[in-house]
DNA sequence: ACAACAATTAAACATATGTTTAATTATTTG
DNA sequence: CAAATAATTAAACATATGTTTAATTGTTGT
């Protein structure tokens, strides 16, 4: 619970304690967010929670270059929303198997049909 | 269900049938999770799950000038997740009564204080 | 009508971001 | 070892974004 300082105006309807997560915890939360705020990233996203691919075809699906895929692969990759595994000449990726990521997944599988998430 | 085309690479392990959000939906999920995206919006957001208030006493709450503000407010209103009402000088905002905004909510508390939220 | 306060808008600015093109690294195969 | 394929990295570029400062709009009270 944050304590905040008194307030220009006393309109005498806001509590005294407001909870918010620390800054840090907050800042890696807006980082989630931000990365699954491109649309490209977002369905890459989607895509890597069904299957396993290499970079070629995820280019492919995408509809995009290798250069940009990797480039949305390694912060998807930064932030442990997706990991990677060497195979011969081939890089393959998926969705990581954590609360955050099945997390995000399922929001953003409410958000975009619509169904109430509550 | 979206039918994809064949693949440059078959490595036998990719489902025919990959289901993505149509084109839209999965644009509007993204707008959502862009504006959740930065740190400042997101404590913003969270703030104006609990409690109603004027852009003066949320700049103090936020340190945080009255433009800059308007503009974070601008954008969550233009997405839905805040709504707001005036009341003699003051304009106050709070955080929309919908099931995207409290989805949003709970992910992000979730993200951010880590709990399981499979 | 005027002054004071609240909020928004506009312009300007620096920074961040997504994509392209070209160059580089890594791995396999002839 | 050289050639071919897969992936990443680096440089360059245009665009988008967050914040500041200054100007403008809206509302209340004298």
């Amino acid at each position: 619970m944050i304590n905040h300082p008194p307030l220009p105006h006393d309109h005498g309807h806001t509590p005294q304690d407001l909870s918010c997560p620390p800054a840090q915890q907050l800042q890696e939360a807006a980082d989630c967010f931000r990365l699954l705020g491109d649309a490209s990233r977002l369905r890459l996203f989607c895509l890597l929670c069904q299957c396993e691919e290499c970079v070629i075809n995820l280019s492919a699906l995408m509809g995009m270059s290798s250069p940009a895929l990797s480039h949305h692969l390694r912060q998807l990759k930064s932030c442990g929303l997706v990991v990677s595994r060497r195979e011969g000449k081939e890089v393959y990726y998926r969705a990581a198997d954590t609360p955050q990521a099945r997390l995000l997944h399922q929001t953003a599988l409410q958000l975009a049909y619509a169904e109430d998430g509550t």
